[in-house]
DNA sequence: AAACGCATTCTAGTATGGTAAATTGCTGTT
DNA sequence: AACAGCAATTTACCATACTAGAATGCGTTT
């Protein structure tokens, strides 16, 4: 008499509300900082407070909107303090999923693992930004899959989550793209020979490009941050 | 103009709600599968539908629960692959959060290490569980105090939560509580040492402890695991 | 002119009524 | 007796009215 517990649930309008305003704020059309409210959202998607305001409970538990009550419901900022969470756990996270992959016989993903560095490299030949990040997103889940972990890669896209919206700000100039790409070769060559002390250094230094870009972005957009 | 992002807001109904289906979901007494309503939570509590509505939204969001639009809300069971992620993603962070305090000069926490191991102790032998348990707790923020790396230990512990509805189910027997005691100890010792091998080891035997009791869980229990 | 106080107007929180969908159970038919 | 269909019930969703608290601005008072 069990439930069917993986049943396609009934798409309701809150889930309408959150998903916009979900995008709104990720894509910076929404800034930090800003003070929205429940009637005036309410009233541009042609709903009701309710729906609304269900959407943003579950914003507010993402921490995308810090809701007072009765004062205000403003979208809340970055917070280094939370970067650096992110940063750490998913540091943790990677550093243990290619230490397994070391372990293990990787010949059956070679094919799957050069068609990835393949479509990357061309991807930046085309110049392609957004293609680019979509393989790099596709690549890191490779590993996981490669290390029988594919179950953790949720966290680390959870993760990833929470820094996309801040490098937005950040101009992409195409010059990192290819270090990102040496990075996955090595990685990727480093499996093979099962190398663990290169790939562990290796993603040490990849994930740590990103704090650059963290950093300047901190400086240059100091207001947008909460700490 | 900046606003105080850090103050204490107001307390509302639905947050007295959602504690109260919180704790009573923890504690066992409200078992996975159980549908639950609305109007009888509300009736039961004495507030109206809404601040119910509203901490059924959040419980969700936990993954507590389950809604199905127009038709119920159940209390979610455990989620064998859930219970893995989370076991991973500790784990993960964890034996990174030792490997940094292997690197520091820890003598300014020797007293406060030494302390918590003895109250541990004395916990045991007095036989108090609940005590020990929080002890235990602390003594894992400590190890991140220790790391300078506090800022993580939030993340551990709501993965701890994850799992502490599940011992419930479990007979803690005091001999285990000897183990991680001495698996403690141990980690101190390896840590002064610097002893990164043995550090390592030894908290990867620590957190596989509880995998038995998890795997033996899931047998005797099996009607409220999803998967 | 400055400061205090009150009223207006925001806010989000709560209560309630009504709706659509799904389940349940009863009843009538075969 | 078994099954089909319909009606009543139950569910969560949505809309709306009302409440309480906070902020703001204006007017009065000193």
């Amino acid at each position: 008499m069990a439930q069917d517990l993986t049943a396609i649930e009934r798409r309701t309008s809150a889930d309408d509300v959150f998903d916009y305003l979900y995008s709104q704020i990720n894509a910076l059309k929404l800034l930090p900082g800003t003070r929205i409210s429940e009637v005036e959202i309410a009233r541009q998607l042609g709903v009701s407070r309710q729906p609304v305001r269900e959407a943003f409970i579950r914003l507010a538990n993402r921490g995308l909107l810090l809701i007072k009550p009765q004062k205000a419901t403003i979208v809340r900022g970055f917070s280094h303090e939370k970067i650096k969470r992110a940063r750490f756990i998913r540091y943790s996270v990677e550093c243990e999923v290619l230490r397994r992959a070391c372990g293990r016989e990787l010949g059956k993903f070679k094919s799957r693992l050069d068609r990835s560095l393949e479509m990357q490299r061309n991807a930046i030949t085309d110049g392609d930004i957004d293609r680019f990040h979509n393989l790099d997103y596709e690549f890191h889940r490779l590993l996981c899959v490669v290390a029988d972990c594919e179950f953790v890669f949720e966290n680390i896209a959870y993760h990833k989550a929470q820094v996309d919206r801040l490098c937005i700000l950040s101009l992409t100039e195409p010059a990192t793209m290819d270090d990102l790409l040496q990075d996955h070769v090595q990685l990727v060559d480093g499996l093979f020979e099962q190398d663990e002390g290169t790939v562990l250094s290796v993603i040490k230094l990849h994930l740590s490009r990103l704090d650059d870009v963290v950093a300047g972005i901190r400086k240059s957009h100091a207001i947008y941050f909460e700490d």
